[in-house]
RNA sequence: GGCCCCAUAGUUCAAGGGAUAGAAUAGCGGUUUCCUAAACCGUAGAUCCAGGUUCGAGUCCUGGUGGGGCUACCA
């Protein structure tokens, strides 16, 4: 409709003024709350086709759309905005035609094939705060860029290799004592997690120990035998060491084993997963060509650069000086054989701002290199989720844990259900089931309504909440709908169609308004790479919904034909509202 | 030092250069013989500072202040 007003006033432009009016200047925007009308044009960018003032180029434009279009019935001005009034009939067959289309999706498709690259952990440390964040964006983003029609691949790069995972191994090795994470009752991943940080405590104080001792920072770092038997470890490891790669291939099963029940919890998946251990050599025959091209250069020591001073960036690393490989020699193979195996148009890489510039290097190195996909990929670059104390440090083991977090929403879940005690009902199985789906949302719903490239903060004792702008209530909302509808079949009201004879109220009308948004707020979201944006509706269409339920009976109304289109619109508002959450990966109850 | 990001009610978040800056939560006050009160209604409360561009600035530009990040032979 809005589209079809713009077309309108252009061509009143025209036979009133005599103008060819540049579209971007005719803006048509829903109107404000506090004003009366449906639709608003603002017309000041227009007072230089009209020579009028703001109000008489209005009321000229008011006349032409209500003698042109029959679904305006009327128009007020106010400065220099045109409120146009939609005829009740207007929305109403809107409605009956979104209706009968049910479901139908008629976003144009692009067909894209698009990477999406998340989570990506080391196999060092259990996943914390962050990673749940990243995987909720990237599991997000993938199915809002799906319903756009575009094939999406998830796709995961374990960085399963490195100096990190030998932190943990030699830290195993010298005060593990054998054990395995079967023996302790830990989960594998919390188990290793545990050795990296006694590493880091080792070193730390062995550090200080040698400071104490006269040396400065540098000279310690040098000297330091833990970090020593690391990077030992790390070359052994590159040369296929057996001892040292059975430990690495015991240890990372065991993380893994761990990461599986957490992926698991948070419901999210992938297409295929990728191991740095597999792309990190494909990685160094990269670098080996760069450096005969010319592109990259050898420094005395034996260590490979690339001097990015052109582009007004520095120089960076791509192989130390012993040979092994760093990240972005890992990065580089990984991007070449994702293009490969796929032949993506874009690849998105769900990876924290903290990396923008690694980003930055990586896509400017493959250009250098020749490979003209490098276009193609992007950095999805989200912020940081921040704690009261500041940041998350996992070398020192403060974090928020996502196992623990999720148990206690899920914890907290049960206790405000238990307290309500709507679902006595239910068997214990079924009740469990639920109180985990209303946990999720409340946390799933906490992280993504939050625009993506920003920082959040995160406050553990009162940051979640079930009752407000939250996935619980976004959930309940659904579970009345589902009610109604449930008790409107076993009444046996079942709508046929709808009359296009009915006079909404307000709040049908309001209700009506927002639901003809919801392809264009997909589209939106899809193209800003912004799951926020379908959060924020679809707590806006329950919030809507809820007034009118709360307002007017459903199944109490005795006109049939009005109880009918309310069941109707009940029936619809419930499918657009678990669409949308089931783009954010957010489950319904039909219960709750 | 250099580069990048951020700054909105007490707090956590919204606001494609457009009208009187929205929500939630915490506070205060209400609504349940009626389809789920995890709901609904009312009340109070905010654009870091100084300039500039514009008919119009929370939004764009410049400078300042405050916070975060990167600038690693960690990933």
């Amino acid at each position: 409709m809005e589209k079809t007003i713009g077309n309108i006033v252009a061509t009143a432009l025209k036979i009133l003024y005599g103008s060819d009016a540049d579209m971007s200047n005719i803006q048509v925007q829903s109107t404000r709350k506090e004003f009366e009308g449906d639709i608003t044009l603002v017309v000041f960018p227009l007072l230089k086709y009209s020579g009028k003032s703001p109000e008489d180029t209005a009321y000229d434009l008011g006349n032409y759309l209500l003698k042109s279009s029959p679904g305006i019935s009327s128009f007020n001005v106010v400065k220099g905005f045109l409120n146009l009034q939609v005829s009740n009939a207007a929305w109403l067959s809107e409605f009956i035609s979104l209706w009968q289309s049910g479901s139908a999706n008629d976003l144009s498709k692009k067909g894209q094939t698009i990477l999406v690259e998340y989570s990506s952990p080391n196999t060092n440390k259990p996943l914390h705060l962050g990673h749940i964040r990243n995987n909720l964006l990237g599991f997000a983003l993938s199915r809002i860029l799906t319903e756009s029609g575009n094939s999406v691949f998830k796709t995961n790069i374990v960085n399963d290799r490195g100096i990190h995972i030998c932190k943990s191994m030699l830290a195993w090795k010298l005060f593990g004592k054998g054990k395995s994470p079967a023996d302790t009752g830990m989960k594998g991943d919390h188990f290793v997690g545990k050795y990296y940080v006694e590493f880091e405590t080792a070193y730390k104080s062995e550090l200080s120990e040698l400071i104490r001792k006269g040396m400065t920072a540098e000279e310690a770092a040098e000297k330091s035998e833990l970090m020593a038997g690391a990077r030992d470890l790390l070359r052994k490891w590159e040369a296929g060491d057996r001892e040292t790669v059975d430990l690495w291939m015991k240890m990372n099963s065991w993380v893994y084993e761990g990461f599986d029940s957490t992926y698991k919890a948070l419901g999210v998946d992938f297409d295929k997963i990728y191991y740095e251990s597999d792309t990190y050599k494909l990685g160094r025959d990269i670098v080996e060509e760069g450096l005969q091209k010319g592109i990259f250069y050898r420094k005395e020591d034996g260590s490979v650069w690339v001097n990015l001073s052109d582009d007004s960036l520095d120089e960076k690393l791509l192989l130390r000086a012993d040979g092994t490989a760093v990240y972005m020699t890992q990065d580089l193979g990984t991007a070449v054989e994702r293009y490969n195996d796929y032949k993506f148009d874009h690849q998105y890489y769900v990876v924290g701002n903290e990396q923008n510039y690694h980003f930055q290097v990586l896509k400017l190195i493959l250009k250098r290199l020749g490979y003209e996909w490098a276009e193609g990929i992007h950095h999805f670059s989200y912020g940081m989720v921040n704690l009261p104390e500041g940041k998350m440090k996992s070398r020192e083991g403060k974090v928020v844990d996502a196992d623990d977090l999720i148990d206690n929403m899920i914890d907290t879940a049960r206790e405000m259900a238990e307290e309500l005690g709507k679902l006595h009902d239910y068997v214990e199985e079924e009740k469990e089931a639920i109180y985990r789906k209303i946990g999720m949302a409340a946390l799933k719903y906490f992280i993504l309504k939050v625009d993506p490239r920003k920082n959040m903060m995160f406050n553990p004792r009162e940051s979640i909440d079930f009752n407000g702008n939250t996935g619980p209530f976004i959930q309940y909302t659904y579970a009345r709908i589902k009610s109604v509808l449930k008790l409107a079949k076993e009444k046996g009201h079942s709508v046929a169609e709808i009359s296009t004879d009915l006079l909404m109220n307000e709040k049908e009308a309001d209700l009506v308004k927002l639901l003809r948004k919801y392809q264009n707020v997909v589209k939106e979201a899809a193209e800003s790479l912004n799951p926020s944006l379908i959060a924020n509706y679809a707590y806006e269409l329950a919030r809507e919904y809820n007034q009118f339920y709360h307002d007017y009976t459903i199944l109490g109304e005795h006109d049939h034909s009005l109880r009918n289109f309310r069941i109707a619109l009940s029936e619809y508002t419930g499918n657009i509202i678990n669409k949308a959450m089931y783009l954010l990966g957010i489950e319904m109850s039909e219960r709750m």
